[in-house]
DNA sequence: GTCATTGATATAGTATTGTATGTCAAAAAA
DNA sequence: TTTTTTGACATACAATACTATATCAATGAC
C-alpha cells in the first residue's frame, strides 16, 4: 500500500524520535492528529501537503524540490551537517522552557537559597555545553521529568529527588563526551568508578 | 487560499515551462489529471503526496527533506547547478523517439538516399551537442513538429519542408552557442547575416 | 503492583481530492 | 484566416483524507 515516498515516512519517524517527541506530541505541535501521523508513518495512509508541510516544519525541516543532477551533492551536504548538530533547537527551547516552569515553582520553596543556587548550576551546565547525540535520550527523559514536576506542587522530598536526577544527567553526559574531548582535558577518561551521584 | 507551499506550486510550473512541457503532456507522462495541475499550480488545490511526487518525479525532480540548519547551504547548490543544466534528458529522450519514428517513416520514401543522410546528419548534431537553455524553446517546438509529422504520411514536400527546418534550427543553435565557443572557434562571431537556411 | 505514556486501530461523519469529461477564450501555428 | 494548442474552469461521482473520539496492548515510570 506504500507509494513511492519511504524516504519521507522513515524520515518523519526518525526526526521525531530524535527530538523525542511522541506522536501526540508532535500531533499539539503541528496541528496534525496523532492517528494520521501514525497512519503516515506505516505507510497507510497518502498525506496531503499541507499536513506534510505542517508535520515537517515542527521538526525544523524543510520540504525542498531538488534536481536529480544534483542529488548526490545535496544529500552529501545533508549527510555531512545532520549529525553534528547534537541536540535540535525545538528540543533545547523546550527544556528551558520546562526549567524556567520549575524554576519559578521553586521560589515558593522554603529550600536554602544554596541548594537552590546549586540546581541552577547544574542546568546552568546544559546550556553551556552541546548535549551528544548519544545522550539525547536521557535529557529527553529529564525534560519530561521537568515537564511533570511543573504540573504538581513541589515539596522539600521532590526537589530532593530533582536535584538528584539533574546531577545524575550531568555525570552521565560529562561521562558521555569526555572521550571525545580527552586530548582537550585534563580530566583522565579511566574515572570509570564514578558511576552516578557526586561531582 | 494558498497554504505555505508556493514554492512548490511556482517549481512546478517553472520546470514543467522549462522542460517545454505543457500541462497536458505533463499529465500523461505524471498520470495527475490536467485539471490538476492547473489547480495546483494555481493555488486552488492541497495535493495529495502520492499527486506530488509522481509530477515531480516526471520533471526530474526529488522531493527530499532538508533541515533547516543547511536550507541555505542546500539552496546554494541547487541554484548553482540548475543553470549548468541546458536540456532535460526528459526532453532529449523525447527528441530522440520523435527522430526515431520519423525516420522509419523515411524508409518508405523515394528519396535519393543522399538527402536522407543529409538529414540524419543534421539531427547527429543534435545529440552531440548540448542544446543551449536559450534554444529550448525552439527544440521543443522542433520535437512537437516531429511528433506531429509522424501522425502523418511523409510525402516529397513534407521532406523538404523538414529538411529546412531542421536546417534552420541547427544554424539557430549554432548561432546561439558561438559567443561561448568563439575563443576555440575559428568561425567568426559576426556572421549575422546568416538569416537561415544555408550551411 | 499501579498508573501514565505510547503507538496502533477503530468508527462515524465531513470535507476535499481524484477521475472522467467537456467547454471556452486566448494564444500560437498552419 | 483557419485550425490547433493551451490553460482555466465546470460538473458529477467515486475514493480517501481529515476530524473527533475512543480503545487497547505494550512499555516504562514510580
Amino acid at each position: 500500500m506504500s507509494y513511492e515516498f519511504d524516504h519521507l515516512r522513515t524520515a518523519l519517524r526518525k526526526a521525531r524520535v530524535r527530538l523525542g517527541l511522541s506522536q501526540r506530541e508532535l500531533s499539539e505541535i503541528s496541528g496534525v492528529q496523532q492517528a494520521q501521523i501514525s497512519k503516515f508513518e506505516n505507510g497507510a495512509v497518502d498525506l496531503r501537503l499541507s499536513s506534510l508541510v505542517a508535520l515537517f516544519r515542527s521538526l525544523e525541516l524543510e520540504l525542498e524540490l531538488v534536481p536529480r543532477t544534483c542529488l548526490p551533492a545535496v544529500q552529501s551536504i545533508i549527510r555531512t551537517t545532520l549529525p553534528k548538530s547534537t541536540i535540535s533547537r525545538k528540543l533545547s527551547a523546550r527544556g528551558k522552557i520546562a526549567v524556567d516552569h520549575v524554576m519559578q515553582g521553586l521560589t515558593q520553596l522554603d529550600q536554602t537559597a544554596k541548594q537552590v543556587q546549586y540546581l541552577q548550576e547544574l542546568i546552568r551546565f546544559f546550556e553551556r555545553i552541546r548535549i551528544p547525540a548519544d545522550q539525547t535520550k536521557n535529557y529527553t527523559r529529564w525534560v519530561k521529568y521537568l515537564e511533570r514536576l511543573h504540573a504538581m506542587p513541589i515539596d522539600a522530598e521532590k526537589f530532593e529527588a530533582l536535584l538528584k536526577r539533574t546531577e545524575a544527567l550531568r555525570n552521565q553526559i560529562e561521562r558521555s563526551q569526555s572521550p571525545r574531548n580527552q586530548s582537550l582535558s585534563e580530566k583522565p577518561a579511566y574515572s570509570l568508578d564514578e558511576e552516578d551521584g557526586h561531582v
